[in-house]
DNA sequence: GTCTTGACTTGGACATAGTCCAATATAGGA
DNA sequence: TCCTATATTGGACTATGTCCAAGTCAAGAC
């Protein structure tokens, strides 16, 4: 993630404090928070970083390519920093909780021509659903 | 659809007026209407009828398994009576149109357990995205 | 180092989607 | 026909997200 900065700043960015502190926070595995979880972290690093700042930083990342928006329920949507890596999601129905994973084979293909309706098809999201190991031994 | 009412009726479910209209609106083939718009159709039949009813009657079919909910985008909730035939998504990035497709193979065997973290795993959903004709056509 | 300027940030108002609740109405059995 | 548990209602409230005019500042020019 360090190198996103300079990423962004290749790209005419300027790059302040509370985009920087922003992309500190979307560093690492794993990592789908919401915009407002993005905010309440955000904020212990730089505590008058507006929710507007973040919004429009968060906006402006998933129109580059930086990051991708993830609606596993009908809540907020997440923020997946974890681009330069193809995968899907795996969710817990318990507790929430998002793992990123691996399929095999051509999910795409999995769709017959038949089935496309003429539509010019170009992305396929996957996302498996269950209960990890902490919600089922709890039920 | 008509065989819902009785589907109720059998599970001990008072048939209001409201509830009756409601089973309407979702009668059909690729509907995925949004709460907002099944109240705007009900309100075509029975005018009285509250926002906090359409809520109430659309959860109360989720939780029954007569209706899936479908979140394609971060926005609201769309209700899928076609619970009876088993299917995926197509989605219009342009315009929004959903429509139900169905898939080839065994997409949860697309993930492979080494990627299950201990889950137990119980539903996959897939949406496919691209522009429909008339979108390709107008860009 | 300082100036300048256009891009960035801010707070708050607004919009949209959904939930909750106390009061009222009614389906369907007695 | 009556009774009552269940359903409906309007409106307040919450959550999430968008928009905007005014103020601030990063970074290039000098």
């Amino acid at each position: 993630m360090s190198d996103l900065l300079q990423r962004l700043r290749d790209r005419g960015w300027r790059l302040t404090a509370q985009r920087r502190v922003i992309a500190e926070v979307l560093d690492g595995e794993h990592v789908h928070y919401t915009a407002e979880e993005v905010h309440a972290r955000a904020v212990e690093r730089l505590p008058e970083i507006s929710r507007a700042s973040v919004y429009n930083t968060l906006g402006e990342l998933v129109a580059l390519g930086e990051v991708v928006e993830v609606t596993t329920d009908g809540r907020a949507k997440r923020y997946d920093p974890n681009v330069h890596q193809e995968h899907q999601h795996l969710v817990c129905s318990g507790c929430g909780m998002i793992r990123d994973v691996r399929t095999e084979g051509d999910l795409m293909a999995a769709l017959p021509f038949g089935e496309r309706f003429g539509f010019a098809v170009d992305e396929v999201t996957v996302t498996y659903y269950g209960r990890c190991p902490g919600c089922a031994a709890a039920s």
